[in-house]
DNA sequence: AATAATACCAACCGCGGCGCG
DNA sequence: ACGCGCCGCGGTTGGTATTAT
């Protein structure tokens, strides 16, 4: 069955998005809500392909994207559900709050999928030595690069900055607010962790992780969230 | 200082699943 | 039951930053 292409690339725009793209996306989005990718381009004014709108909110501009490096323990669950489920790096990210498939399955691809072939996870002495090169990012946000650079026409040049700031999941900014004021995101995660930690197999019962794992997907419910 | 090689990551592409008429 | 269109996923590509020579 042959398949028309999601949408007419004639006029269409590629490559690296603006500001002023990013910006118009966000405001649409934020007004109108997501979906409707197709006629989403249109309506926002954006010589876009609904496709790359999509992916880019996704990736890029939504709100409760986490920026910054994957910390050691998401790396650890990152390999051990990688294990479990192979390739599906949008399961793998719905377990991950504020990382997205793109984002994971690029790490895993330049960094964990090299580790993990020939050995077992590594010691955090280990991890050290092994590291490959960190770049030296300068701690860019790109929503910061949205609302510094509003110049239009200006390309984003998203890339090639690693940012240190964290932009919460409004889940778990509900959550933590209900835990407490200050206790925030890093008591959050712990406590994500920790019923991870409570899930993920200690080596003999894989299958019941498993079962238990995929009734929690079906459940739509992130386990993070009960906890 | 210049150039080449490598690492990293955003964005693109094509396909499959699913819902709807 | 079937065809069509939209959405989402996973693999791949391309461009830039960083490091090595």
């Amino acid at each position: 069955m042959g398949r028309s292409p999601c949408c007419s690339k004639e006029g269409m725009k590629r490559g690296a998005w603006t500001a002023h793209e990013d910006q118009a996306l966000s405001e649409y989005i934020r007004i109108h809500g997501q979906g409707r990718w197709r006629e989403l381009p249109k309506k926002a004014g954006l010589k876009r392909c609904g496709k790359s709108c999509r992916l880019r909110w996704l990736n890029y501009l939504r709100p409760d994207i986490k920026r910054g490096n994957i910390t050691h323990d998401e790396e650890e669950l990152i390999v051990k559900l990688h294990r479990l489920l192979g390739n599906r790096w949008s399961l793998i990210a719905g377990r991950l709050p504020g990382r997205t498939d793109n984002e994971i399955k690029n790490y895993w691809n330049t960094n964990l999928s090299k580790r993990v072939e020939g050995s077992s996870t590594p010691t955090s002495s280990q991890k050290n030595s092994d590291q490959p090169r960190k770049k030296k990012y300068m701690g860019h946000s790109t929503n910061e690069a949205v609302t510094s650079q509003v110049q239009a026409v200006q390309v984003v040049r998203t890339k090639a900055y690693r940012c240190t700031k964290v932009f919460l999941n409004p889940h778990i900014a509900k959550v933590s607010s209900d835990l407490s004021m200050n206790q925030g995101t890093e008591l959050k995660q712990q406590v994500e962790l920790k019923s991870y930690k409570g899930l993920l197999p200690c080596s003999s019962d894989e299958e019941e992780y498993r079962s238990s794992f995929m009734m929690d997907l079906n459940m739509g419910i992130m386990a993070y969230l009960i906890f």
